[in-house]
DNA sequence: CAGGTCACCTGAGCGC
DNA sequence: TGCGCTCAGGTGACCT
């Protein structure tokens, strides 16, 4: 489901309602959500009298760091928490459950059961797969011109799929792909080597002012997506492209059109990002 | 190294 | 009403 902004949502959602709750049992009813350890019994001993100490980000990652232990979270495309009292009705869609002292539970829910967890002993989870995998999310201070223009400007990839690559920059998908490439006037086959330097440095502002503005809305609600006080995002109202096919384009009137890249559905508008320049 | 395909899952929407 | 197909905010494995 989520990209950044729909993650950061959660993360300052959940920030209010778990610090300093202790974990006195988890339930998981779909292993193969825990990825590590290995045995999903292992971890669910592991949290057993933890205490949520606080929620970072990292890209579409969450990390909850606990006593001794971070857990890091990603709800790829449908995952999401909620916190519930311990005799609210369970969803069928619930597959981990961590039953906090207080009577409240921590409730994972994910209709196509994509999402995943990993357990590591505390200041080792950025040093591991999968984190240690990702690039700088645009929120970073490692995110600068002289980081990503190579990356860029050296790659035979269409910049669409450049900047899906989480390697490259952490915390885009699908939708603030095509927003941001909208915003910055690049068709999204454009090859990596064709870019200009100023094309480069529009991109990764708009990137990074897409997903600030994304921020402050509340992420994107399309579908399902609801933070974990039962809110949904505001973003969807300012899309330029995303989900907008055959809707005048916002900036020139021209129809917006979807086409597929790498099998993935994209959406331009042909005037605004034309693919000769 | 890059690109394509499939796999992981379930549900919504659509044409017939 | 039901069937079959496509699509979905993601990513990793495996193959050319």
């Amino acid at each position: 489901m989520p990209e950044l902004p729909e993650v950061e949502t959660v993360r300052k959602t959940l920030e209010q309602l778990i610090i300093g709750e202790t974990i006195e049992r988890i339930t998981v009813y779909w292993p193969k959500i825990i990825k590590s350890p290995d045995d999903y019994r292992l971890f669910s001993e592991l949290v057993i009298g933890e205490v949520f100490h606080n929620i970072q980000r990292k890209g579409k990652f969450l990390m909850f760091e606990l006593t001794n232990y971070t857990l890091v979270s990603h709800l790829r495309m449908e995952g999401k928490y909620g916190v519930y009292s311990d005799d609210d009705p369970l969803d069928k869609h619930v597959h981990v459950v961590f039953h906090l002292e207080s009577g409240k539970q921590l409730r994972y829910h994910d209709v196509r059961k994509f999402g995943t967890m990993h357990l590591f002993e505390k200041g080792q989870a950025l040093e591991q797969k999968p984190l240690n995998q990702l690039g700088p999310d645009p929120f970073e201070g490692a995110y600068t011109l002289e980081y990503v223009l190579p990356k860029i400007t050296k790659s035979e990839r269409a910049i669409k799929n450049i900047l899906l690559d989480q390697q490259i920059i952490a915390g885009l998908g699908n939708i603030y792909v095509d927003e941001t490439l909208f915003r910055a006037k690049v068709h999204p086959l454009r090859k990596g080597t064709t870019l200009t330097e100023p094309e480069v440095m529009a991109i990764l502002d708009e990137a990074k002012q897409t997903l600030l503005e994304a921020v402050e809305q509340g992420g994107t609600t399309i579908r399902s997506y609801v933070n974990s006080q039962g809110k949904i995002g505001m973003f969807q109202q300012r899309l330029f492209v995303y989900g907008q096919e055959n809707k005048a384009c916002k900036r020139c009137g021209h129809p917006i059109t979807k086409m597929k890249v790498s099998n993935r559905g994209t959406h331009i508008c042909e005037v605004c990002q034309p693919l000769n320049s």
